[in-house]
DNA sequence: GCCAACGTTGGC
DNA sequence: GCCAACGTTGGC
């Protein structure tokens, strides 16, 4: 069992938009890091937190699990998709994702001020400077202690 | 293989 | 809207 973290920004995808799709592919992941944790490291069942980016203030609003295996990314073949990449091929797909299905949302949102001022959340990557990465591997620990502050 | 230019992320 | 951080691209 592993626990992650996955970002997306509010506006364009939410905890919400994943509650009433129940699941979803989460792709358009194009950075190598973050392909890498899907295709390599996840597994179904593993538990997700769910980051709001570029909102005020961004925040933890819930929680996914990952529901399927990895599988190449639809989107980088569709020549009208953001996520279309030439360089990718039927034979050799570049991008791969996994489902991810609903889990829970927060009791209150966790803003990132808070989670930043938490002594018990020292080395979450998530806020350290400069980290942009948009799928983050979180500890057992720092999982569940975002779980309680959740609820 | 270096590195400048450029693009994106995401907090503010 | 700005800009710091950082990843990718491509010329050499």
């Amino acid at each position: 069992m592993n626990y992650w973290l996955i970002k997306s920004e509010a506006s364009t995808y939410s905890i919400d938009d994943l509650q009433k799709d129940k699941q979803t592919p989460w792709d358009g992941v194009r950075n190598y890091q973050a392909r890498n944790f899907m295709r390599d490291q996840m597994q179904i069942g593993d538990k997700v937190i769910f980051y709001h980016s570029n909102d005020n203030p961004p925040h933890i609003a819930g929680f996914a699990k990952v529901a399927s295996k990895p599988y190449s990314d639809a989107t980088q073949f569709d020549k009208k998709s953001h996520y279309f990449d030439p360089k990718s091929s039927d034979e050799n797909p570049r991008w791969f994702l996994v489902d991810m299905a609903f889990d829970k949302k927060c009791k209150r949102k966790i803003g990132l001020d808070e989670l930043k001022n938490d002594k018990n959340l020292e080395g979450l990557m998530l806020i350290k400077k400069g980290q942009r990465l948009s799928i983050q591997p979180v500890s057992k620990e720092h999982f569940e202690y975002i779980e309680k502050l959740c609820n």
